[in-house]
DNA sequence: AATCGAAATGTTATCGATGTCATTTTCCGC
DNA sequence: GCGGAAAATGACATCGATAACATTTCGATT
């Protein structure tokens, strides 16, 4: 019933190559060549074949091509999807890294495929090219059993002190020292850091921030278990019930953190910022429409996934690869 | 170099079910009718296949089967992946989706292929035996689009009029009904709804919500553009400072906006639920943990995820699936 | 013990694209 | 118009798993 071989095709099954070989009269592998761009082949007939490709709808059979080519043109990417403790689940991290990733991968010719380490041992991911990890805080464990495989390994995060694997994340500590400097200028001298130095990346921000204020300023830590607006709120609530309690300056490890005290101190009708100054972290998408606009600490999660798949593209046709730490910036508003 | 065939294998080349063969003594169908727990293999044949296979670190061949079977056995999975007005991009419901889907797909054996609508003509996409769009707010253009493919196509959203392909998504209207259901329940006659009913997915609670009171009790709307803390905060400010404003009870369409709601509520001295009953929307990771605990309607999403899922394996199986909205619970807390 | 049939295993061809090497065509300069 | 090199094209084998069909093994029955 089906008529592979005729010209007058309906083909309910798929063209491949040696049909529209037919078709134009030539023989697969010009095809196969006309369609890779390759220059072993005429301009002239590239472009025939290009054109007869797309009027028969042809779809090329990924497959085919990777048996072929011994590789499965896929990079696994594990993702942690349940909330972690600290880190708030409504945070869209994973996801902008995930665009970054999906991105540059694709237009590499290589296709994501998602996963979660429960299905580490599925043939899909088995068959990856390499595995990209990306993990909410420690990674240790995890990490060593995806190392046995031997696949090639990229993991976002923090990077760690002994450890061999390619690391790509956001340079916390210089996020730290970008809003100490900001304060600098400003002159502030009494600070509260706001945010669980428990959490490894936040430990960071604040290590960065107190070694660039370098004694200039006294700081107080205040680490509220949550990342929300009503963690923030009620800390710096808390904080102005005290007696004697004064400072100029809050450096907030989320932007809900710094608004939540931002909202706090407004009830106490000190200004902002004129009478504290507050930085927030992460620059989400409500910093900058908040009233007043929030100054924080911009990371770039797409470029950051970017960068992740470029690593990954690097170690797979085995190019030396370093890992890499992503600037910050400091995006200054009303606050 | 490469000793395929050696016993003695430090393999470099990878193990293939012709080698597992050579070493059990059997043939290679054997060895793959073994590892797919085929019945026409011996339970001792098996076990002894199966025990070389990991011994020796095999890994299967996905594009070779997937070239035999004329199938991927991967769906793609188009997500917007930019913030989308309205929809506040720390919404983590597209991951929560995710990760429903991917559960469900790759235990079936199948791989979850990420992409965005700009990659849509790529390989692996094309490729894929099936679609899943998990469009923000409406679809139409994209969808028709898609559907032109010819491929089993599912769709994350609201059902609209007239459509012929599968819509899988939550039910807003049900959302609303089980809000005005616990309003009526506590004898509460004028109310507020507080989200953008430009948005879609919020017209549907609140047209829900204004049939179900069915004139039980007076219903303002009030439309903030954002679904923020700030913005539900502001919307309540601003109408307790109207005269004769008078109400006590609030639906919103989002947690924050409840939330903000509430903070505004406290500033006047009027008490929840005593004074006012708050119901948000969505049930995120921060609304149980509120101070007051938030009541809110919850989304299932995690299972929206998985049944995307089912329905796209039943439509790549040729079953006759139809498009079904999920449930609502509303979770009763404090507020 | 011979026979039959089911169970277990094996043989061969195949999926579609591509590398290798062979062959043909084209285009020079003399 | 001819030799020869470069350019363009083609034939064949191949990647690893599986379906279809062929063969062998085994057990039970008479």
């Amino acid at each position: 019933m089906p008529s592979n071989k005729s010209v007058a095709r309906k083909a309910e099954t798929a063209l491949t190559m040696e049909d529209l070989a037919k078709l134009a009269g030539v023989s697969k592998i010009t095809v196969s060549r006309a369609l890779r761009d390759s220059p072993l082949v005429t301009a002239e007939t590239r472009e025939k074949i290009r054109i007869l490709a797309s009027e028969q709808g042809y779809r090329f059979n990924v497959s085919a091509r990777n048996l072929r080519m011994g590789r499965s043109y896929s990079v696994a990417v594990v993702v942690e999807m349940t909330p972690v403790r600290g880190r708030p689940m409504s945070d869209p991290y994973p996801l902008e890294l995930l665009g970054g990733i999906t991105q540059e991968l694709t237009t590499a010719g290589y296709s994501v495929v998602l996963t979660s380490k429960q299905l580490m041992n599925t043939a899909p991911v088995q068959g990856a090219d390499g595995l990209i990890l990306l993990g909410q805080g420690s990674h240790g464990e995890a990490v060593r059993t995806l190392q046995q495989t031997g696949m090639p390994l990229v993991v976002w995060g923090a990077p760690e002190a002994d450890t061999d694997y390619i690391v790509v994340g956001s340079d916390n500590r210089k996020g730290g020292i970008s809003a100490a400097e900001r304060f600098i200028s400003q002159g502030r001298q009494k600070l509260v850091f706001l945010g669980d130095v428990d959490h490894a990346e936040v430990q960071e921000r604040c290590a960065g921030f107190i070694d660039a204020m370098g004694g200039r300023a006294t700081v107080h830590i205040i680490r509220p278990k949550a990342f929300t607006f009503e963690a923030g709120f009620d800390s710096i609530s808390a904080l102005l019930k005290k007696k004697g309690a004064n400072f100029d300056g809050v450096f907030a490890a989320s932007d809900l953190l710094a608004m939540g005290a931002i909202r706090a101190l407004a009830e106490k009708n000190l200004r902002v910022p004129e009478n504290v100054s507050v930085i927030g972290y992460d620059d989400t998408p409500g910093a900058a429409s908040f009233v007043p606009p929030l100054t924080s600490v911009h990371q770039y999660l797409r470029d950051g996934g970017v960068l992740l798949a470029k690593k990954m593209l690097g170690l797979i046709e085995g190019q030396p690869v370093a890992s890499e730490m992503l600037p910050t910036t400091l995006m200054v508003r009303q606050t």
